[in-house]
DNA sequence: AATAATTCCTAGTAATTATATAGGATTATT
DNA sequence: AATAATCCTATATAATTACTAGGAATTATT
């Protein structure tokens, strides 16, 4: 019950893109050196984020990544689901039939209650909503 | 993000239990028919759910498990945590030290949030409120 | 046209975790 | 003594995770 680091980092390289957004594309290499991660294990993760239309990728030399829509429309969920698959804490939310007795099942109804409340949670929050509580975290005061 | 089969099992067999409270002890040879899983795994999965605190067994010819206290005193997010461990999504909302920069990033607020969100769920109902749940399902109409 | 810097693609790999199974020791009832 | 249950420890296998490696494709600059 643990996120993968690919969630941890995609989610963090989301927000280093909506913290830098209306300068010039991001190169990896940076986005990588900010967050302490491998360029070569960013370069696995961040596929998925592009194929989910989050990012844009500009190739060739001065290239680099942006954001492909306001960070406001983006939701920490949809970045999550991206990059880790289904929330849902049992595979029987998604697929009933996964299960054979599924509708007759009490623990059922407590799974598919966790799954909203992650729902609730992560599909209430946007990239920009991020951004913001990290710009207030790293404001001097 | 899914729980392990321990925890789905585990959360089965205390139902079951819970179900089954008021005669005699419980045989796994008994509960692991009605729940269709192996006799040898869920041997592996109880002692977690007995060193917890949760059940208390009954050894030789005429054994098996039962209660070890009232099923409105067990909450579920003590059992799958007893099985599963810390329902944290990252390692850092329980150990801030382990994430360098734990105090100036915006996302770890946001996964405390989940972790809370899932204890909420999980915290709130009891193993009472759980066979309730069941014995409504089960119950003819 | 050559160079350099970037993204893109595919494969490989070591470590860990998940999901069991197996065999026998211990305990208590009859 | 026989039986039926829990208890304990070890082993096996498969899947997943968290990376690393190498090079191909693309593009701005010179
Ligand atoms: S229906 Fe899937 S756990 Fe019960
Ligand atoms: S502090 Fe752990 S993810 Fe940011």
């Amino acid at each position: 019950m643990k996120f993968s680091t690919r969630s941890r980092y995609g989610t963090r390289a989301m927000l280093d893109l909506a913290l830098h957004d209306n300068s010039s594309p991001v190169r990896l290499k940076d986005l990588a050196r900010r967050q302490g991660v491998s360029v070569k294990y960013l370069e696995q993760i961040i596929p998925a984020l592009k194929n989910a239309g989050f990012i844009r990728s500009i190739r060739g030399i001065n290239g680099g990544y942006t954001l492909a829509k306001g960070a406001g429309e983006i939701r920490l969920l949809d970045i999550v689901e991206a990059l880790e698959g289904s929330l849902s804490p049992v595979d029987c939310v998604d697929m009933p039939k996964w299960c054979p007795r599924s509708g007759e099942c009490a623990t059922h109804e407590v799974w598919r209650d966790v799954r909203k409340a992650i729902d609730d949670v992560l599909g209430g929050t946007t990239l920009a909503d991020l951004a913001e509580r990290q710009r207030a975290l790293s404001e001097p005061r």
